[in-house]
DNA sequence: CACAAGTTAGTTAATAATCATTAACTATTT
DNA sequence: AAATAGTTAATGATTATTAACTAACTTGTG
């Protein structure tokens, strides 16, 4: 009945693909060794192989995210502009479509650092924090240029981002409120330049 | 060994407390019946003299929850008001300190949204949604008097809004991050202006 | 006022389901 | 033949829920 054998290295990846999909959908506690088992077309017990336990398999899940984030290119990109409202546009974006593009992500990030507290903390270091260090850094530095005003820059930072990743969740949460639902790019045209705005001198 | 016997009202109150308490710092599936029955100082089969489920109980409590929204005096006083950043800033303190005091409740409204599928637009509706569709209302009166620019007054309630919860819920689940914890008082009083200038013509 | 009869609040003990994990074994690949 | 990838079947813990029973209140009637 079996047949067909998978490398170990393929198994390894889809594992962590298919569980990435599972917790980013339900708490940590709802997903079973079962539900991953099924979602990979092997038993339970084939998971053990690879992972010791359903914890390491959400660890290397969070680490996988991880490494998503990489913010060299956008970090020297930004660093040669004067203009907040274009650093901002280029954060959001980054954000948004780049590491965050698929919306799991977000929704998995947050769930996890909600419930689980002892990983919240590297979750949130592994991927909120670089973005608000980023922005940090370029807020100072416009800011002894005379560009934007005098804002506390550790408070406004974490403010844009967690603005931006409210956005990237809310979206498809609640999807359609109101009557009206709205792509990514609007959300940015509109919410970006009211922030850039209240920033300059 | 039994002795003295609770009235029914406050039983089930004190159920729906210790129970709002337990699910404000654990997900649903972590919360034991056999927790919320301890916290009572009752047996679990207990419990089912009050509630049918464990279901029924998460139910009670974010029903509980729920009603303690109440935007009447806010929106009175915010209705005589011609400036936005004042506006903004009394959805902000009243998000901050009247509704959300608790910051438990801010945690769990996020949580029970984001795992329990069914329960998000529930919980979206009667703690999220009154306090945009206040803001909503106020951006078009502002509008039409030319007092704010022409932004598209849905996304950028839903941003505001956004922005604040997101706010509450980082302050007490990431604390103190880059060295520094901020009062609720410091993150409003910097983050609203920004958003108020920018949306000042 | 008394007090039996019924109702309500609670208990202990059992049930059935689910879950993560392990043991022991088999088939496939190298 | 040695190592690897997988299986079936069992284990033990935890869980929500129910059954069966008991103690404490309440109430209607003499």
């Amino acid at each position: 009945m079996a047949g067909k054998r998978n490398t170990s290295t393929n198994r390894k990846q889809q594992i962590i693909d298919a569980a990435t999909d599972l917790f980013a959908n339900n708490s940590y506690e709802r997903v079973t060794m079962s539900m991953v088992a099924k979602a990979c077309n092997v038993t339970e017990p084939a998971l053990y192989r690879y992972f010791s336990s359903k914890e390491k398999i959400y660890e290397a899940v969070l680490l996988s995210l991880s490494l998503k984030v990489d913010l060299e290119e956008l970090a020297a990109w930004i660093k040669a502009s004067r203009d907040i409202e274009e650093i901002l546009q280029e954060i959001a974006g980054h954000i948004l479509n780049n590491n965050l593009k698929h919306t799991e992500l977000s929704r998995l990030l947050l769930l996890s650092s909600l419930e689980h507290r002892t990983l919240a903390r590297q979750v949130f270091t592994a991927v909120r924090l670089p973005y608000i260090d980023l922005l940090i850094d370029e807020l100072k530095r416009l800011r002894e240029m005379k560009l934007i005003r005098d804002v506390n820059p550790v408070i406004t930072a974490r403010c844009f981002i967690g603005m931006i990743m409210d956005c990237a969740v809310s979206k498809n949460l609640w999807g359609k409120m109101q009557g009206e639902r709205f792509q990514i790019e609007e959300v940015i045209e509109n919410n970006v330049p009211i922030f850039a705005r209240g920033l300059k001198e």
